[in-house]
DNA sequence: GACCAGGTCCTTG
DNA sequence: CAAGGACATGGT
């Protein structure tokens, strides 16, 4: 399933602070609308968890706006913020943490799920951790893979090359994939073609 | 106008 | 534990 139809992809290029942001906005969210955002926080200086943490929330929620959601994730960016800075006291301490404890504290910040917890750790922080989302759930259950997320996750772990920046490539390729060609949510309609080559 | 987007949390049964 | 609703703007 080598699928470089769709070359490399780049995906959060920006820095580990960029990628977290960028986590949460793109929630339930397309990313165009999360760039649109991560622009205008650059150009107030506000995409580093310092600046988020200190920033008032009215102006925060303002400027995330075209991601939706807004409100709930003014909260969750604030709540990332603070415990970034209060845990490690920056990202400069945060990096040095082993993948699997980073992974247990994420999960425990307010708003941040499996699938936000592992994109900040394969994009953001370079460890090898599979990104399971909605997209490559359905697929998966396409091909008749009906797990649950965290099965799928060690499944793909177990039978990828431990590389961050291949999961990186695998999973946006997913993502891709999927877009052309599932249906909505429906997987009787789906029009994937078969998986090989 | 209807439907959906690279989820997560909270409430119910 | 599974299912359903809430959160909200922007694009097709």
């Amino acid at each position: 399933m080598l699928k470089r139809k769709y070359g490399k992809i780049e995906w959060w290029r920006g820095t580990t602070d960029e990628v977290m942001i960028g986590a949460i906005l793109t929630q339930q969210t397309r990313w165009e609308n999360v760039e649109k955002a991560i622009h205008r926080l650059r150009k107030q200086n506000l995409c580093s968890m310092a600046a988020i943490d200190s920033t008032e929330w009215n102006n925060l929620e303002k400027t995330i706006k075209s991601t939706g959601f807004y409100r709930i994730k003014a909260a969750r960016l604030k709540s990332l913020a603070s415990h970034v800075l209060e845990r490690y006291g920056g990202i400069e301490r945060m990096a040095q943490q082993s993948t699997n404890n980073l992974r247990e504290n994420l999960l425990g910040v307010y708003g941040i799920g499996e699938e936000t917890a592992d994109s900040i750790l394969c994009y953001g922080f370079s460890r090898p951790c599979f990104v399971i989302d909605a997209y490559t759930k359905q697929i998966c259950r396409c091909a008749g893979a009906t797990m649950e997320s965290s099965a799928l996750k060690t499944e793909f772990e177990k039978v990828l090359p431990q590389d961050f920046a291949v999961y990186q490539q695998v999973h946006a390729h997913i993502v891709e994939y999927a877009k052309e060609y599932c249906v909505k949510k429906r997987c009787n309609e789906c029009k994937i073609p078969t998986l090989n080559g």
